[in-house]
RNA sequence: GGGUCGGUAGCUCAAUCGGUAGAGCAGCGCCCUUUUAAGGCGUUGGUUCCGGGUUCGAGUCCCGGCCGACCCA
């Protein structure tokens, strides 16, 4: 750290005043009326209150003075003034910086222009701050420093913790929906010796004492399907899951999903959940299920409309209608032509066929796609864990739910025929066959109930609540590289 | 991995064609007994991300690196 710095030592030397006036600038704990908001309802005139928090803003006026004291909930001004505290107090008042933590006890009481006020008769130094904060008016704009120094955009930028706050009602109210409707939450493991349950890179691990490589889970998919096979019917679990491949403005490498499987549901089913669901965190997080994104000055961006029902549509319906009715019955090469010249969308050469329209359906449906769609019946290729569809099983029983122009929430009706399984696992694995669980295969075998499951990355839900352009705005502690 | 842009005082930002690195806030000193982005006067503070190069002279131009943002794969 770079301790030269004259501010810093400007603080240090205050800390060694305060000390040898027999004052610990490190306080313990402090009886406080609430916190900032509370003593703001509970305000009257003439009452004393107890108030703690950290010093934003001193308002010198030569005897008097004005100070502002924060905390998550609020502010407060205190006065001092030499008449109610003495000159002693005042002498160690002087001590004091912005951004230091004090406990204050004082008479309420309103200034000329009415702002609620407390009169301060004793304070506390509770913690001295060693570093001055962000400029007050601006706050923190560094983007780096934001992600570096999160507990500084928390404490200067109030649209960054309001977003985090509301990300934290999402999870708190995703876990009161599902056990409100009887589904258990469990915990499985995040350390296992085959990273099963998505097509991703793993991180990988060792453990010492058993001289055993692991993985960091990529999904708790087979193990919260294995519950379903012990018995539990309906299960869900708000699980970090590690995946070892880029980061950018929709990937972190550890990020958050919610995952639920209801046994005897279907895909549908699972859809009707997801639906009830989102508008459920839609109304609590935002107040209504009119979604308004805006960018700084406040200008409404975008704006989703999540109110039911939601559009459902089959994946070669949405592929005919943006890329043309006989799509499906043009050759390969005919594609490629339409897609790279009348489509405009660019097409690399090594993508199969089914890529090439996949490729032209995330161009022209998924980012396009702002109000919520479910996607059904995709072609198997594309999921290889779903179950086939009855009447045509080059389909699987799934959903894709598109909000927001990006993936939010994919839905199956779960393979529960452990032959089928076995076989679509071995085709997806290839060469690396030491990549498949056996132990699942062994468990499906035992029977599994007919489940939908589905899953909801909460980070890219997040985003879409808050308005947040960037997935590190919703993660507290985005992964950067060290900055040496 | 590729492309584009950025990194200047603790913070927010300037710096014209390559010509003495500035302002506001914060800090420090003085004035002011109801201020609230308080105000007034004065003042401290710089490895201009790092390393090379070009030049009489580089924050600025060139090369390499680090970190970040955005776009693309």
């Amino acid at each position: 750290m770079e301790e030269e710095n004259e501010l810093v030592a400007l603080r240090r030397e205050k800390l060694d005043k305060l000390r040898a006036r027999g004052v610990e600038p490190f306080g313990v704990a402090f009886e406080t009326s609430g916190d900032i908001a509370e003593i703001r309802s509970r305000f009257r005139e003439g009452d004393t209150l107890r108030a703690a928090g950290r010093i934003t803003a001193h308002r010198d006026m030569g005897k008097s003075h004005f100070l502002d004291l924060r905390d998550a909930t609020g502010r407060i001004q205190i006065y001092i003034h030499p008449k109610e505290v003495g000159a002693e107090l005042i002498d160690l008042f002087s001590l004091l910086d912005l951004g230091d933590f004090v406990g204050v006890e004082g008479t309420c009481f309103l200034t000329k222009t009415s702002e609620p006020t407390l009169k301060v008769r004793k304070f506390q130094v509770l913690a001295k701050a060693l570093r001055p904060l962000p400029e007050k008016w601006h706050g923190l704009q560094d983007v780096e420093a934001r992600y570096r120094q999160r507990y500084l955009d928390l404490l200067t930028n109030e649209r960054s913790r309001k977003n985090f706050e509301k990300r934290i009602a999402i999870v708190r109210e995703t876990r009161r929906f599902f056990e409100e409707r009887g589904f258990l939450e469990v915990e499985t493991p995040i350390l296992q010796t085959i990273a099963g349950g998505a097509a991703a890179e793993p991180f990988s691990t060792h453990h010492k004492a058993l001289g055993l490589d692991l993985y960091l889970r990529i999904a708790p998919e087979l193990y919260l399907k294995r519950l379903l096979i012990g018995g539990f019917n309906k299960v869900f679990e708000i699980n970090r899951n590690f995946r070892n491949e880029g980061v950018s403005r929709k990937h972190n490498p550890e990020f958050t999903m919610l995952e639920a499987y209801w046994a005897y549901a279907d895909f549908e089913k699972m859809a009707n959940l997801v639906e009830e669901l989102i508008c459920h965190l839609a109304q609590v997080v935002c107040g209504s299920l009119q979604i308004e994104h805006r960018d700084v000055d406040g200008k409404i961006t975008r704006t989703i409309n999540l109110k039911r029902p939601w559009r459902r549509a089959r994946y070669h319906n949405l592929v005919r209608e943006a890329a043309g009715k006989d799509w499906f019955e043009l050759t390969s090469v005919q594609r490629r032509e339409r897609a790279t010249g009348k489509l405009g969308v660019e097409i690399s050469p090594q993508l199969a066929d089914f890529e090439v329209t996949q490729h032209v359906f995330e161009k022209l449906i998924e980012e396009e796609a702002i109000d919520p769609l479910f996607v059904t019946h995709c072609p198997k290729e594309l999921v290889p864990l779903a179950k086939q569809n009855r009447e045509d099983n080059s389909l699987v029983d799934v959903f894709e739910l598109l909000i927001n122009g990006v993936e939010i929430a994919p839905g199956y009706t779960e393979l529960n025929d452990p032959l089928a399984q076995r076989q679509r696992l071995y085709e997806q694995a290839g060469e690396e066959t030491q990549k498949i669980d056996e132990e699942f295969l062994l468990a499906l075998e035992h029977g599994m109930p007919p489940a939908g499951g589905f899953g909801i990355g909460i980070d890219r839900l997040s985003m879409l609540l808050t308005g947040a352009e960037s997935i590190r705005d919703v993660i507290l502690f985005p992964l950067l590289k060290p900055k040496k």
